[in-house]
DNA sequence: TCAATCCGTATC
DNA sequence: ATACGGATTGAC
């Protein structure tokens, strides 16, 4: 108990945070609390205040014996609740992360907090009012964790340090197989024997399910709670608040997990984080990695991150000493990643029937009819639908949107052609000047047709595709041909007896530069599933051998690769080198901004150029009829004050009204 | 001299 | 956003 309750005349002050979207707004209120709701408004509740003449959402921050305000407090219009949920580790991480990213703090209390649901409030905390009577022991049951480290460098060192309640930090390049989620729950358990919490953050449904089950059975179904948005948002806020209660110590989850109120956190977890799932899509559009390694660093908690690839961040992570690396002996690689080959297209397609209708090399083919006698195998289509680029039979130009410029895709064999970006259809013929013809051919096959193409190549075998709107979580370990997008893969038991990446060149000559990482990282999370080499484990990759990107696949070797990338970007001058701030929208209102923003030394405006360079989640409804993108770069120490200078220079926008669109964004991921 | 209106600015 | 204060305008 605080002496609040008992003498609650004397903080007569509650300092609020008040939920109003505008810069200038984002600073702590200072509201008189009346004493019959002295007991309840305890910091970290939501309240409801008068603000400017309307009623608005807030929380209660701190409660204090008197203002710096002059001039007469309003009081406290309501208290929600007397349920703390903004408890202080919380509020300072999402002032951080505010700060980090240029945004304000009730932008990233929106994503830290889910909304209120009276029902599950209720019975939570009877529930707590039981439990507190019998606290639920430390996670003790489970397997001899630890074992799952053992193939690992400084394995033991590790989980060793976390048990003795220490805070190792470590970027992880997971060996390939099934493993992962149960090494991720070793260090969670012992995290757990430590008498410490655990936050582990993954990027997607499939993935949860995985790392939530291995958890539960190291250290018990009642100890670990799982946290995603697919959750209905009663059962959510009702799950949130039995970790906010301190009943649950472990939290599994999607992105929005990164910021639940575990206890005593210990350790911080991050699978795959170069899985673009990880970037949060609202304002002010924090990055998990970002957040897990602020609230580590805050709450001294020890950290794992990676996955089967490594991004040009976590190389950052080792190559400025702040983590150090766990992965295994080369050997030990070598014996649980399958055998990988590149094919590129034969000239002699034509003496193959199998491969010309298939349209892939004749060593695709072999291997993956070979494999389908001893399991599934894996086809990796980069692409979606039907046909994901056509071309002018005639002319020979790429068909184009004519609403928006997009790309004319076809979704299935019988389907109009639609645009892909804006959906609209693409009537009449090629718009190129004087051909108009309508007929069309191939540029880029999607997965239903490959799906098409490989049942004729493999008749009387079962094909079954992954992508987008259906999402195979698991295949039988029965022969079959699964044909999956990036991400989408299924999980099948025994591992695929084998691997094709198609389309190789699709995923490395996209126009971003991180298009080598990123197809890197898909491509490894597709071997990952294939059963070693020694177990017949096979890849074909369709690209040559000499890309970067291919050779790492080969060899496994995604740390190489990574500081390379690193290595790259500082010398371009990009993030995590460097950090840069995107700003789109009006041309004059953001040279104006610039202008007037305080930027710290050293720092380097680009631009303008046409924007937005990326696509708006939001339908971009709000930007102007010509947006364009300038950048603002600084070195690494001065981020923050990059970040907080434009937010001033922002807030006093809005305080004036100006009404010109422009939106802020950190190192956003697309523009790389 | 006073009220109605406009504009700028703070919002506790 | 709304609300308030100070300045401005117009009529008596």
């Amino acid at each position: 108990m605080t002496g609040l309750a008992a003498e609650p005349t004397a903080m007569p002050v509650a300092r609020v945070a008040v939920d109003v979207p505008l810069p200038h707004l984002d600073r702590l209120f200072d509201y008189l609390v009346p004493p019959p709701m002295a007991h309840d408004a305890v910091p970290g509740c939501r309240v409801r205040v008068r603000f400017a003449g309307r009623r608005v959402a807030g929380y209660l921050v701190e409660r204090a014996s008197a203002s710096d305000h002059d001039g007469n407090l309003a009081p406290l219009d309501r208290v929600v609740s007397p349920e703390a949920v903004l408890t202080p580790e919380i509020a300072g991480l999402a002032r951080a992360v505010a700060d980090r990213y240029g945004g304000t703090l009730a932008d990233v209390l929106r994503l830290a907090i889910p909304p209120r649901r009276a029902a599950a409030e209720a019975a939570e905390t009877a529930l707590a009012a039981k439990a507190a009577r019998a606290p639920v022991p430390p996670g003790g049951a489970g397997t001899a964790a630890g074992d799952q480290w053992a193939e690992y460098r400084a394995g033991a060192a590790f989980l060793g340090a976390l048990a003795e309640g220490r805070a190792p930090r470590a970027v992880w390049s997971a060996l390939p197989g099934p493993q992962w989620p149960a090494q991720i729950a070793g260090a969670v358990a012992a995290a757990a024997r430590s008498g410490r919490g655990a936050v582990v953050v993954v990027p997607d449904a499939r993935d949860l399910n995985l790392v939530h089950t291995e958890i539960a059975a190291a250290i018990g179904a009642e100890a670990v709670v799982s946290l995603s948005a697919e959750l209905g948002a009663t059962e959510r806020y009702r799950r949130w608040l039995a970790v906010l209660h301190g009943q649950v110590r472990v939290v599994a989850g999607t992105r929005s997990a990164m910021f639940a109120p575990v206890a005593g956190l210990g350790l911080v977890v991050l699978w795959d984080d170069g899985d673009d799932l990880h970037a949060e899509p609202r304002a002010p559009y924090p990055h998990a990695r970002d957040v897990l390694l602020l609230r580590a660093h805050r709450c001294g908690a020890a950290v794992l991150v990676g996955g089967f690839a490594q991004t040009a961040e976590c190389a950052q992570l080792l190559a400025t000493g702040w983590a150090r690396p766990l992965a295994a002996e080369r050997r030990t690689v070598r014996r649980h990643a399958p055998l990988i080959s590149t094919a590129e297209q034969d000239t002699a397609l034509a003496r193959d029937p199998a491969a010309r209708m298939a349209r892939m090399p004749r060593l695709a083919l072999r291997t993956a009819r070979e494999a389908l006698a001893a399991g599934p195998v894996l086809f990796q289509v980069p692409r979606t639908g039907y046909l994901a680029a056509v071309a002018c039979r005639r002319c020979g130009a790429r068909r184009t949107c004519q609403t928006c410029g997009g790309p004319v895709a076809q979704a299935g064999r019988d389907e109009p052609l639609a645009c892909r970006w804006c959906g609209s259809a693409a009537e009449g013929g090629c718009a190129e000047p004087g051909c108009g013809a309508t007929g069309i051919r191939a540029l880029a096959t999607g997965a239903r047709r490959t799906a098409e193409e490989l049942s004729r190549a493999f008749p009387g075998v079962p094909v079954r595709t992954s992508a987008a709107a259906h999402v195979l979580a698991e295949v039988p370990g029965t022969p079959a041909v699964v044909i999956a997008t990036p991400g989408a893969e299924p999980l099948t038991p025994d591992g695929y007896a084998a691997a094709v990446l198609l389309d190789g060149w699709a995923l490395l000559g996209r126009a971003s530069l991180q298009a080598s990482q990123e197809a890197l990282r898909r491509w490894m999370n597709a071997a990952a599933l294939v059963r070693p080499g020694r177990e017949g484990g096979r890849v074909v990759i369709h690209l040559d051998a000499a890309p970067a990107a291919v050779q790492a696949l080969i060899r496994w070797d995604p740390a190489l690769h990574a500081s390379r990338e690193l290595a790259e970007r500082q010398h371009l001058r990009l993030p995590p080198a460097v950090r840069m701030a995107a700003l789109t929208g009006d041309e004059e209102a953001i040279r104006e901004l610039l202008a007037a923003a305080a930027l710290p030394g050293g720092a380097d405006v680009l631009g303008p150029v046409a924007g937005p360079a990326w696509h708006e989640p939001d339908g971009g409804a709000a930007l102007p009829v010509e947006p364009v993108l300038f950048l603002v770069r600084v070195p690494l120490p001065e981020g923050t004050a990059l970040a907080i200078a434009l937010r001033s220079a922002l807030a006093e926008r809005t305080a004036r009204k100006d009404s010109r669109p422009v939106r802020l964004r950190l190192d956003p991921a697309a523009l790389i």
